[in-house]
DNA sequence: AATGAATGAGGATTCATTCAT
DNA sequence: CATGAATGAATCCTCATTCAT
């Protein structure tokens, strides 16, 4: 009496193998990086045999591709509702800078080691995913920020650059992050970044 | 009539090859990654026979650690200096603005392939380098701060973090223009944000 | 209805290409040295692929050090038994030389070629093995010379010596047929050599 | 006034560089073996430039086929004249042991290494030269055994198998002290088995 | 005669991918 | 579906030899 939107068995099975070995895949590129990383340890972290792996993925490299796929997807949920949502510029800049630091913060690793070491086309395409969430949080940015502006609450900057400027600054925190340069409560930083960047561009 | 200073012949051809090979490697990084570029591919670039290569770098590996610490040398002479020069500090943030995006702006390729493509081991070291780079430009930005802050230049910001924000700030918006996800000359970008940060900062 | 005991089929395969290729390599190594044996070719004799040795053996010197300790365990089992087993003591000698012979006459393109060109770290463990095999038999040998003096049969040399003498004699007489600068029935030599040994040695 | 015998300014130099490289190529063919000898090792250790050893030597190959020849021929003077030399047999066993022992225990780290490591073709010539030299201590050995024999000094054994065996014995011993198997004065090693042999091959 | 920079053939080893069981 | 043995292309590195200076 399966219905349509019941999962059958075997949609739950791959399910749960894809899941494992994406895990696992995740995992390595942390550690090890795309180079370092081979299919067998995949296999093996993931406790099923490297032919299994192909059953899942088509190469190595498509395994890459769906992890960071996973991740921008969430990065992008992190970060572009709350700028949508309502609250004043401070308050989003806020909100902003936390979801972004608290992404990069869990994925740590991964980003540390594997962000850059994928195959020229895969490379390519994966950097137009990055493109998709960066010009969703900069599209946001610019709508926020064209609605104060219209309120009157912020200055006449030049409203892109400034939203190219406050993603840079949450790109660039989380990258001082990621290299253990800079440590500390997530929210002092994004508190004390977006008090001054309100500051300077508030009206007054 | 050579001095002892003057560079013997085949010092000369040492600097020449070194640096042939170099310039190809770089190119190389670039272009293909640390995984996809092959010594083989160095060489050919370079004009000079695979063995030509090993006798002026041992491995692959220690020809992308050179190619690192020359860029890496270069970005603090190019962002240190700045911050510690006299002017305003609206005028050193313009100025340290200016000089890095320059740096990646030049380096761009290089840098969106391969910074992070090397083997655990030369990353470590790679890191290390990175963050005395990155320490140095802190540093100098405190030192700045500080001053101003005593002169009463600006408000009572927390100069650590303040220090941070603005070198993320340009390791940020570096990255967006080394992606392709944010063109404009250098110059506008950095009037505007340095003009946002320090209206942010400014006591008044 | 398989018991415990009954090998499952990967063992059986595990064997059959473990010994595929140990047969190939000592060919090989025979016919061309260490230095002069490519794993391709060893993988071409054993009729598989390069990347499958490396399933079954982790180097070209783990290979030989497998042949080199098979063979060695085959030279101990042909030499001492016989001197510890009953008989005269120019019986003794006898048999001795006969194992000896046989086993460097049947390997004799393997020691004539291999024995002594692995790396100095193989070479060292290699030459510890010979070393046991050599212990082995000088050891079986001054028994046997005691036993016989003890009963009065030999007269008042050194026991020590004399076993060193008589294994030496078998290397070297080995050594002159291996080189092809000795030939005719094994079964001649040793019995002339027996025959002079134990009129040297013998009470009388 | 330069006689033809009165070697030249230019042969002198020739022998010298000669001698220099043979020295260090023979050291180091002791140290690292044929395969682990470099020609820019030995010419780094002879004190000259890669380039000149090939203006002495046509390749590799032909400094060890000259290290052996000369080698070689120094064994012959050792063991050759002493059998040839008036004295008893026991007293020319016991000087043929002393001089061969004598002799390998002096090259003893060459002959550990290379005596079988050259490829296929050099070998072939390094053998022919071996069994030259041990022809030529078998031939000495027949010689002298055929007249003790003939003056009724020694018994009805074979004439051909004695020498083979008193010549085997002579590299079994010398082996055993090359691999460090057995060590102790040679005089007293050479005491023992001349007094043995001749006991056992004397008329009574 | 002497040098040593340059060459490039050659070989060991790794690992993504396939496929018979 | 799952396995893992087999494959062989790909690549780093070494080193004997040459040759312009």
């Amino acid at each position: 009496m399966s219905s349509p939107t019941r999962p059958s068995k075997s949609d739950v099975i791959t399910d749960f193998r894809r899941t494992q070995i994406l895990d696992a895949a995740r995992d390595s590129f942390a550690k090890h990086g795309m180079a370092g990383t081979t299919v067998d340890g995949i296999a093996k972290s993931a406790g099923v045999a490297k032919g299994t792996v192909y059953l899942y993925y088509k190469s190595k490299e498509e395994i890459l591709k769906q992890v960071l796929d996973d991740d921008l997807a969430e990065l992008e949920e992190n970060t572009v509702p709350v700028v949508t949502a309502p609250g004043s510029v401070e308050e989003k800049i806020h909100r902003f800078l936390v979801g972004a630091l608290t992404f990069f913060d869990q994925r740590r690793d991964f980003f540390e080691q594997c962000m850059f070491e994928m195959g020229a086309d895969v490379r390519k395409k994966a950097q137009q995913k990055f493109e998709v969430a960066f010009t969703a949080q900069v599209e946001a940015w610019r709508i926020a920020l064209a609605e104060a502006q219209h309120a009157g609450l912020i200055g006449p900057s030049d409203i892109g650059s400034t939203a190219l400027m406050i993603v840079g600054l949450s790109t660039g925190l989380a990258k001082q992050r990621l290299r253990g340069w800079a440590a500390g409560p997530i929210d002092d930083v994004a508190k004390e970044a977006s008090r001054t960047l309100w500051k300077g561009l508030a009206t007054r």
